[in-house]
DNA sequence: TGGCAAATATTGCAATTGCGATGATTGCAA
DNA sequence: TTGCAATCATCGCAATTGCAATATTTGCCA
């Protein structure tokens, strides 16, 4: 038997802050942006019109809507981005992906994906990655469930 | 078969941002500081002498070290550790837990415990949550050995 | 021994974040 | 229709973070 509580969060935790640090790190180093940019471009790339309001943004990258504002304003001057507000709830604006945006988080993904491999899946085998996921996903639905 | 490629950390990013939340929210409701403190507190719970050096309680919590500087001023203001420069090596000073922080530590847990457990352990079975934590330690480990 | 590189903790500064307003617009309901 | 609560995006401000110095002390080695 032994110690029959041996709770997986404190090595949740500490994975969690290393691996993205060391992410970071490798974007950084190759003169990237930092990885939330990432998750703005990936939402924008996956949205069929390449276009999102920035509610669903910030929900579909779980990034507070007031720092949203500010995450965009930054992409927008790096030219990633531009804002539209050509919308027929005129409370609203969407962003939406510039070329300039797609290429760069293609060149992202080429750091990110490689770093996520060699720091993350390179430690499971598929079967332990899918069981993980899955666990995940139920703790994800979970904590969404509760509000 | 199906999809070969079905990676985790989507899910892992995306549960650690949601239980962290949480947590911090339900923490913040209680009137109690945040997550960063209680890593503090148990670090120094934790040392035998419930005294360690700056720079080994920014090890023991992945913290960076000037911001460790500025979180034991937060936490020394509040009463919950003391400032020690008796010490062999005069470069370094030690953080000690005083009588307040262990009371702080016990409290905090009191809400944290009940969190970890309702918004994470709570969706694993006892084996999954074995299992988990193994793939994790050995995603730490390989962070730290590649520095 | 003397000098020099490494380590320790801290600080300054700019950038980012969190939280609570704010102004504008919409939808609902009386 | 009119009023009122809710929603949307943004902004202000204080607090926190990240990164690059800095000052001090130590250990090494020539």
């Amino acid at each position: 038997m032994g110690k029959a509580e041996a709770s997986a969060w404190p090595a949740f935790l500490t994975a969690h802050t290393l691996v993205v640090e060391a992410i970071e790190a490798r974007l950084a180093e190759a003169g990237l942006p930092e990885l939330a940019w990432y998750d703005v471009l990936w939402a924008l790339e996956r949205a069929p019109s390449g276009r999102l309001r920035m509610h669903e943004l910030a929900a579909a990258t779980v990034i507070s809507r007031s720092n949203m504002t500010r995450l965009i304003d930054r992409l927008e001057a790096a030219g990633l981005v531009t804002r539209v507000r050509e919308c027929d709830d005129r409370r609203g604006a969407y962003a939406a992906l510039t070329p300039a945006g797609r290429v760069m988080r293609r060149k992202m993904w080429q750091v990110y994906g490689r770093a996520i491999e060699e720091m993350f899946d390179r430690h499971l085998t598929r079967e332990e990655s899918t069981a993980m996921r899955a666990m995940l996903l139920r703790i994800v639905d979970g904590a969404r469930a509760s509000n």
